[in-house]
DNA sequence: CATATCATGTAAGAGGTTACATGATTAC
DNA sequence: GTAATCATGTAACCTCTTACATGATATG
């Protein structure tokens, strides 16, 4: 039975499992670490994906530890799903940015209320930034090649996000 | 009965018909062309979200013109919802770039397959920044600086973009 | 011993995508 | 007359979010 292509979301977790059995809980962790901040994922689909990706054997369940802690590790039908994954050609990127669809809509909106909403959103990118600033300094030798240009993107992606919002127009401009 | 808030892709749509009554077709038309660079939305969500806005009274549909054309129109309802909407806190951006997570886990992926994704995504870039900057200049002055800002985030945007194109390590860098 | 954290998961519903199905009208 | 475009919508399915529910173990 040809089952479907991975979805991106399980084949990141197995992407992950390469670096040792993880239980859910473990893969919610290092997902929002490593790819949290360019693609999004709950618990709640953590485990929905595993359970599914247990049952077509592309990872399985050890041992139940303390906790009920259940460490998975990648079958050799996972690890070659995975590849499969990976070398297809990743989709398009998607942004979401309510903020900019309110802002779209600006010409029914107090500019002082507007200039709320960006004081408050350029913060969070600078924070962002700093985030990544500090991952970058802190981490940098212990990061690969790949995970470190995903990290530069942030970088340059949040940094040209808050120049944007310093040359908006003064009547909505952060304070 | 206090209905739930409307969500955003049905408050943009309450919010292109302030611009003239329109048909499903053209609302998916402006909304691809004034907001389709940040907020995706297909043509099945907008006959659903006008079909379940005109049981809500936020819109209602006029008399059916030639090829079934139904013409929707902004209720006082439909005015005061998009009201209550745009008053609200943007909610968070997201971004779902496949293309980084494939690269997160590059080290499993040979460089050259790589470069083949980074080659054709950085061309998307590209084209879509030409597009903006010839939106920006051909109709320039027809746009509200609302629309503008948020063109202007798209120029900021893609030149970030390729720039970080431009500088990820020669292995898997666009061609 | 109380609180924080770890750890599992289910349920329900909203949101989003893809494929299917149909037909009128305009432009060539 | 034929092809492209306009225009509507349904069905099925997948994905994603939010809220709920439960309990063990570590830390102070």
């Amino acid at each position: 039975m040809p089952s479907r292509p991975l979805n991106a979301t399980a084949a990141s977790l197995l992407g992950f499992l390469h670096e040792g059995n993880m239980t859910g809980w473990d893969l919610v962790a290092i997902a929002e670490l490593v790819i949290g901040d360019f693609w999004t994922l709950t618990r709640s689909q953590v485990y929905r994906e595993l359970a599914a990706m247990e049952g077509a054997g592309l990872v399985s369940a050890g041992e139940t530890g303390p906790r009920d802690r259940r460490p998975f590790s990648l079958t050799d039908a996972g690890r070659s799903a995975f590849r499969e994954w990976l070398e297809r050609e990743p989709g398009p990127e998607q942004i979401r940015y309510p903020l900019l669809l309110t802002m779209a809509f600006g010409e029914h909106l107090d500019d002082e209320r507007l200039a709320e909403f960006t004081t408050a959103h350029r913060q969070v990118h600078v924070e962002r930034l700093e985030r990544y600033q500090a991952m970058r300094h802190d981490a940098g030798d212990g990061l690969s090649a790949y995970v470190r240009a995903t990290l530069d993107f942030g970088i340059r992606y949040e940094s040209a996000v808050i120049e944007w919002f310093d040359d908006l127009p003064e009547t909505f401009r952060p304070a």
